[in-house]
DNA sequence: TAAAATGTCGAATGAAGTGGTCGAAAATTT
DNA sequence: AAATTTTCGACCACTTCATTCGACATTTTA
């Protein structure tokens, strides 16, 4: 695939971004990306293999994006604690971005079937359980945290954060979003920290 | 039709102004209103004629509710300039909360074949060439405005306002549209006002 | 520059989805 | 308990959709 068309495709993977967050899975149609992308409805399958490849290079590219903001965000905290902080304010503020398309990974349940869309769930849920897991491990080891079994407690946090997703996802401002967060914490550290 | 099921009907239109508005005419299936709103697929036809007849219904719900407002508005005014200002600060305002919706009846190109989105149109601009109409003739007489021919002044106003319609829709803060409105009618007015 | 490789798309197709009908069952009223 | 209103499952004709195929266009290679 030459430069050029790797470009075109990046145009349709870009289109197919917004539209698939407008209207989900099914309701998008190839022609419609096709239309906005500017190209003919079979020559999406030159660069993709079928519809579903699109959604998932579509989610993938999101993933991608927001892992990579997480990453930034936590390298510039200083404490574990701060990256703690850091690192779910930064995923939630991430996740109501692009909010609409992960809408259709992380919640709708008729696509639950579709085995990939598991499979990046899981593996997406497993990285930041492995984050979380690095962070309180850093915090061990500079004498900040104490916790017999950090795995344990990684996994207790993203209960937690998976709880308040939804109320965070429909918080107006992200000022509240960051009040939530402190509070979390708050109580979180008053019951880790040395 | 009892009153219990008229309630009902009353809830499928409702469901149907959300999907409408969020899916557009043709992405969103009778299946979809019925699903959404706890009744079978055939029942809706006990309501409704067709699917036109929901999306007919719907306009005509939002139109009746922007008009409310709009007479509300206007009424609370006092001088005639104040009536034209509340008139199309109010007629933004609403038209951003039904946006959805309106776009796809006053943009949407494919739907312009169907005879009764034309009709609504054409009544619903009559109707605020009429408004704007009656204020002027009130500022007329009392002496406030001097226009030879206040048809055509309306019908330039409304030109006007279509003008910066996009302009608006697209604006972020309430605030940019009403420093518009300002500037328009301190133009407007500095023309007609004696 | 001719042949090979890469890229583009119109047309066709079968499968799935959709608007709408009908009649029978369920619920409600009389 | 008969009459009426309301609900909906099953069905059909038609449309839409994802995907394929082959032919044409463009670019690369030799």
């Amino acid at each position: 695939m030459s430069n050029k068309t790797e470009i075109k495709k990046e145009i349709v993977l870009k289109v197919a971004q917004d539209i698939f967050a407008k209207y989900g899975l099914s309701k998008t149609t190839i022609e419609d990306i096709a239309k906005a992308a500017g190209v003919g409805k079979s020559s999406i399958y030159y660069y993709f293999k079928n519809k579903d490849d699109i959604f998932r290079a579509v989610i993938e590219a999101q993933v991608k994006y927001v892992q990579e903001k997480i990453r930034n965000a936590i390298n510039e905290a200083q404490t574990p604690q701060e990256k703690l902080k850091k690192f779910v304010v930064t995923r939630m503020r991430c996740f109501r971005e692009v909010a609409h398309i992960f809408e259709h990974v992380f919640k709708n349940e008729y696509l639950q079937h579709y085995a990939y869309v598991q499979k990046i769930r899981k593996d997406y849920d497993q990285q930041e359980v492995d984050i979380i897991n690095s962070i309180l491990k850093e915090g061990i080891e500079q004498g900040i945290f104490k916790i017999q079994d950090p795995n344990l407690a990684s996994f207790v946090i993203m209960l937690g954060i998976k709880g308040l997703e939804y109320e965070w996802a429909t918080a107006e401002d992200s000022q509240k979003l960051e009040q939530d967060t402190d509070k979390l914490f708050e109580i979180l550290f008053y019951g880790i920290v040395k």
